[in-house]
DNA sequence: GATTGCATATTGTCCTAGACAAAATGTTGA
DNA sequence: TCAACATTTTGTCTAGGACAATATGCAATC
């Protein structure tokens, strides 16, 4: 992050670093009077980094479920509140995450690989990805949100992640039995790596993954459920994803899938869905995987017992 | 992708589909009279496939230094003649590359990571990262032009075959000896394949590779390259960069280095560097790694001795 | 009390047409 | 052959309006 008290982004770079479009930008400042960015000699906008900064803040509440009429209404400090109450428990920071965070900020990836798998060899898959994993991502969101952490070193956090993990699966996958679950995301999801710790929480306890990664076509997911005689499919939903589409999506989607199909969904976004319509269950965090494995074998043993 | 002769896309689809901004779409609409999309019942761009495989052509000859104004005037038939006019030689398609745009297609991501270990073992690092890797990005771009991949099956390929490269990378890592090569890609350089296959070479020739991972700032290259006391700094630049962007992070970071570091700059990117700033060294293509590994090896052995 | 239906408010995205600075190209002179 | 300047090309930005999709508030019903 630059320093400097008075440094002046112009609007696509306030688009890259927020992920808010510049036509929303634009719009804001128009229908709320913020943000009220400074102008270059030819008319065109530079926001100061405080601006930007309660941009993020915006941005992570709204991925709450506020809108953005409210917030833009509110000042700094009152947003700061808000974002501070609503932040839940408190994120426990231990010395591993200080360590990660370093290692991200000074691109040291393969320092930092090797460090996590240490940590994954010394707890165990299942404590790895609650414990530290889990929790990494939360503290790297937020330190996105102060500004402290570029875009692209969270993209290295999450490639050096989900190689960790995937050589945890691989090295599982040997004694996999039912359900068989196919896990993927929806078209326009492009969040991986609730996906992988799912499916590492799943492959512990036993059941056989197939993953197609992410942003797969409706039809693309029917079509391999089926083709690949899957008990379950499961979708991991982040929170930027906006609640309405995912919705239809959801629908859409256990309308096609065949009645037998079990359909699950998890993740920040997943909690945002209406009363999850009959047919789809809605898994509150990876520590309820289990759970949702033993309730799927129990009824299933009923059912062919 | 969807099918049907009339299929339409709205705007921001297109955008997506093929990386060219809408701001961008409509102003050669009112340029250039090109591409010219139907419009909603309240007046909302319409975009008919063909015109968007068009779009990709321009897109893709784009990136090869052709200037819009140029292609936007051509007809489709023109406009493909120009594109396998330029393709230069006849990519070799294999039956591995038709087995793994089939794996792609059907989101086998496991089964393809397999095959390609497979190929790897097989064949070796060197020949493995010519032969298979190199030729298959290739096939996958040509396969996007044509529509026939969508960008997140590409996204896919990109994310299976580094992993089998990091694990290859890995596996070679022991026996390193100088030059210590610092590798990175510039600030908006998003596509790390092509660091990672040189990687690769280098790794294989004894190279002793310290990756920054992709978007590394310079004032972090600069950093860490004094840090790590790197004799080369590597920069991996696509085709898809601006060539005066590039061209002018290149000078900056040259004069920010110390004078002993050697700058080298690969990639399709670094062939439309102008002519090549003194103390910036070109390379033509992953098979000159090795070239210029001994040729600096020979600058250093002849200076120390 | 919980759910459904409908009116109202909010909100993101798209539109037009103009402007301008940065980059590429063409031209001139050493 | 190279540098300096003029011209064209090109991407990105601006303003203010519009509209459809979504969320909210409220009434009516099971």
């Amino acid at each position: 992050m630059q320093s400097g008290p008075d440094h002046l982004m112009p609007i696509a770079a306030v688009e890259r670093e927020t992920g808010l479009p510049k036509d929303t930008l634009r719009v804001w400042e128009r229908r709320y009077g913020f943000p009220q960015p400074d102008r270059d000699a030819s008319g065109d906008r530079l926001y100061p980094e405080a601006q930007v900064a309660q941009l993020r803040v915006v941005k992570r509440l709204m991925d709450r479920g506020l809108r953005p009429g409210r917030l833009l209404k509110l000042d700094a400090a009152a947003l700061q509140a808000l974002a501070e109450e609503g932040a839940g428990e408190a994120p426990p920071r231990s010395a591993l995450h200080d360590l990660a965070l370093f290692l991200l900020k000074t691109h040291q990836a393969a320092e930092l690989r090797r460090e996590l798998t240490q940590v994954l060899m010394r707890d165990g898959v299942k404590r790895f990805v609650l414990d530290t994993v889990a929790p990494l991502t939360v503290q790297v969101g937020d330190a996105w949100t102060r500004g402290e952490l570029q875009v692209y070193e969270e993209h290295l956090l999450t490639e050096v992640l989900q190689a960790v993990l995937r050589q945890a699966i691989a090295q599982l996958g040997a004694s996999a039995g039912p359900p068989r679950i196919l896990m993927t995301t929806l078209p326009d999801e492009r969040h991986g790596l609730g996906l992988l710790m799912a499916e590492a929480m799943a492959t512990l306890e036993g059941a056989q993954c197939v993953s197609l990664g992410t942003q797969t076509p409706l039809r693309d997911i029917v079509a391999a459920a089926i083709a690949q005689k899957a008990d379950v499919v499961a979708l991991s939903i982040s929170a930027n994803a906006s609640a309405a589409q995912v919705g239809e999506s959801v629908r859409l989607l256990r309308a096609q899938l065949p009645g037998a199909v079990a359909l699950w969904c998890g993740g920040a976004g997943a909690a945002r869905l209406k009363r999850a319509a009959k047919g789809i269950q809605a898994l509150g965090g990876l520590d309820q995987v289990s759970a949702a494995l033993d309730r799927w074998r129990a009824q299933h043993v009923a059912a062919r017992g």
